[in-house]
DNA sequence: CTGCAACCTTGACCTTAGTCATGGATGCGG
DNA sequence: CCGCATCCATGACTAAGGTCAAGGTTGCAG
């Protein structure tokens, strides 16, 4: 059954490693797997949540349409990462919408199993408080970028984030199409353009969906910049 | 003794209202009370956390320190406000620091107690649960702010915010300086001048730290509005 | 192969907010 | 009352990014 290869995908989340072993198997066993097409919604800001989720193939992202139809974007889950924790453990409704930005595959563990297993189980909620916590961290640190940092400063952030390496070169893949990428460092598609185009003064080629990075750690130091001098560098 | 007064005031707050009745006592019969002058540290980031926190008196500010040394305001708390709750029961490092704006009274609740507590009723992970998940949405509506709504219309959210009534006139009291009131917007002091003088088209007047809003429906429907109409309505 | 659509880049121009410099108001100690 | 410091407002200028319009690639359906 093509289930047991994505509850392996499921057991190596971070949200599942870090729960009881005695509980994994009861909650892997009633979680439901759906796919999803690209574009599709998972759920809808204001809904109430019933579920926790886990994205086990492509990549879901989180956003806010503000009442002027602003889209701000507030995160993006690849394989393995899970969201809605906190919203779905408290029975609230959810302050953000889902949609896979893939065709994507993703599990839910219905919140009541969790919350009666939680009941014997303290442990459980100090792993949805991990989680929980992670996501604060993220927002965190998203915060600080907006107010902290250029455009291009933001991208090349977002390009370290995705290269293993602290120096050297690199080379890394896009995982998405770039007016989503803009769209998550608050940012246009256009600027995010000329973002690129600056950072190849940093040593940063664009080609289609693939980044050469020439040395990581020279643009881990124009991301600690001063912008005005960061600008000047380039 | 003073602190009984202190007591009172905690008792009232969000985090100890939401905990189970039969541990209030015992929680704050450990807790601890402190003075702290306007500028001091509370604590600072990449510490660990030993102690979840509780604003009795003044006004206290979680911020960042970006590596080129802009600041970034994450969030202000007022009397009643918790906050570290998801750090200090993780016992992870704080991800900003804290510091007093104005003098203020600050009750400390130490982690190791809520952590045995926990144990034995999980109800306590709940409050914590929704507790961090109230800064989580705050902190996605910030980003929201930031990256759909113009300087002036953050503004305008702000004074509407400190104001009870939905329509109307309305006279509001600014909490605390301009200097800290822009970087909690994410904007230069400056900035938040012009801003104030931009939003007299909309109906606002300030003089001093009173703000008198005309109306609050049309103030309202000044921050909604798409930044370029907003702008010429203005 | 052709035509079309989706995606990306580029240029010209404009809006927004940051920077720097100045000056006014207020409050406080001496 | 004077001098000084703090806070805030304003003006002139600069920089960063949004908007609009045009054009290049790529890939796919017919």
């Amino acid at each position: 059954m093509a289930h047991e290869h994505y509850k392996a995908i499921a057991r190596n989340s971070l949200l599942i490693r870090s729960l009881p072993e005695q509980h994994i198997e009861t909650l892997l066993s009633h979680a439901h797997f759906r796919h999803y097409e690209r574009g599709e919604n998972i759920f809808l800001q204001d809904e109430e949540a019933t579920a926790i989720h886990v994205v086990i193939d492509g990549w879901v992202k989180l956003f806010r349409v503000a009442p002027n139809g602003a889209e701000a974007v507030v995160s993006i889950f690849a394989c393995g990462e899970s969201f809605g924790e906190a919203v779905a453990l408290r029975g609230n409704n959810y302050p953000v919408s889902a949609e896979a930005v893939t065709a994507a595959e993703v599990m839910h563990i219905p919140s009541s199993l969790l919350i009666s297993l939680m009941k014997e189980d303290p442990q459980i909620g100090l792993s949805i408080l991990a989680s929980t916590f992670m996501h604060l961290h993220s927002l965190v640190e998203q915060l600080e970028q907006l107010k902290a940092q250029t455009g291009a400063q933001r991208v090349a952030e977002f390009l370290l984030t995705l290269c293993r390496s602290n120096s050297g070169p690199c080379e890394v893949i896009l995982p998405y199409d770039k007016v989503l990428i803009a769209g998550r460092l608050g940012m246009k598609p256009e600027s995010l353009s000329r973002a690129f185009a600056r950072l190849k003064t940093a040593g940063v080629q664009i080609k289609k969906n693939h980044a050469a990075i020439a040395d990581a750690k020279r643009l881990r130091e124009y991301t600690e910049d001063d912008p005005a001098d960061a600008w000047n560098k380039a």
